[in-house]
DNA sequence: AATAATCTTGAACGACTGTTCAATCCCCGT
DNA sequence: ACGGGGATTGAACAGTCGTTCAAGATTATT
């Protein structure tokens, strides 16, 4: 006897399809700017079937990021037991930084690729986030895990160089995600942020040397 | 014969009124879900009277950055006019660096102090922002100014080299502008984001030696 | 003192918001 | 062949959105 199969075409696929629909429209328009009604017609069926599938608007953005965040979450904890690994605590620098910034450029692999590394920097840099709990219920553990991981690699630090080091990365990367030809602009067309194997390469080549080569003199007491 | 004065107190205090409560309303809801009528409760002033003196909310919205971006350009510049008077390359990139960041940061003496820098980085991270123009035209020309200045202090740095550093300096920057208090969190209330000046301190230092010792073996060719 | 210019006000406009509801559809197991 | 249950639909709900308007209040100029 098979498992209960629910219709699989026809149904999965209209749930499907606002999901994905949802996600270019939440990374334009962010939360609060984006209507179901934009997504509704984005997906071609009609608004009351988004609440009959998701409850709520926040019920769909939230479901956006239990599909994306797994995926990312699952590989910076691989990249971190590979960088655990090498007991050569300067070699493991890299690693650590890889594991942090190489999992979101990865994203570009599926089809809506930037719009979900959009949709992450409108919900951090939105105060009402907090309301939504979102960072706080997928990405923190992995952060935690990841500034231990900093702090292991330079056992003398305090433990405020290993946050700022954190965020200072954190920060590095999120601009790219962000990026709407500006840099385009500046650069008279001659760089482009959608460029993720490049702009990996080069934030990682200069983040690494940030964090071995710093100046403590003014931070290390306290 | 004195200088035609419009009636002074009444009248400048209901548009600067307006002016003061738009910024913490912009900066916590964005630009569209903030509305202007949050905007005319928090001034104390009817609805109405933000079209007569703004002519528009998104008219409102870019006289908070006419308002705001002068001070911060003008001190970017003058730390820039300083860098280039140090002539030892080495310790210009320092002062380069410094340029781009204090001026942001010293955002806290005035008032509203936080809310201007969240409203940038959610411009920052709004696709719809082009459609604005407001990067385009009150920031664009210093940030040339800036990665022209990095271009000096290492002259053997490809344009794709020089943009990189800048947005990743940029990006760090940024992060610290937007943090709702996951730091604290992270970190157990141990490190705050809003203590501006360690912040500037602990960033300065890592994007420095981020520049002056950045592996240069995957980048330098093209 | 009278006129003009500017500022302020409350109410109203049509358009759009997220969500709900009863009715209908379609496919599955019996 | 038939009933049942999840999926789908269009219409409607009560609010809120940015903007406009005519009227009133306040100040400046003649």
């Amino acid at each position: 006897m098979k498992p209960m199969k629910k219709r699989v075409e026809p149904t999965e696929s209209a749930k499907a399809r606002i999901l994905a629909a949802a996600e270019p429209v939440f990374a334009e328009w962010g939360f609060d700017a984006a209507t179901v009604r934009k997504i509704s017609e984005a997906a071609g069926v009609p608004v009351a079937l988004i609440n009959y599938h998701f409850g709520s608007k926040q019920g769909l953005y939230r479901a956006i990021f239990e599909k994306r965040t797994p995926t990312i979450m699952d590989q910076r904890i691989a990249g971190l037991r590979l960088a655990r690994a090498e007991p050569d605590l300067d070699r493991r620098v890299d690693l650590v930084v890889k594991a942090l910034i190489y999992p979101m450029f990865s994203l570009r692999g599926e089809s809506p690729s930037a719009d979900f590394g959009r949709i992450i920097v409108r919900e951090m840099s939105d105060p009402q986030s907090e309301t939504r709990g979102i960072f706080r219920d997928m990405f923190d553990p992995v952060a935690q895990m990841l500034t231990e991981a900093i702090a292991e690699c330079f056992p003398d630090w305090t433990t405020k160089e290993v946050h700022w080091a954190y965020h200072t990365m954190l920060g590095a990367m999120t601009i790219v995600m962000t990026d709407n030809g500006r840099m385009a602009r500046l650069s008279d067309g001659e760089v482009r942020a959608d460029d993720w194997e490049e702009a990996a390469l080069h934030m990682c080549a200069i983040l690494v040397a940030g964090l071995k080569h710093r100046d403590r003199t003014l931070t290390r007491g306290n």
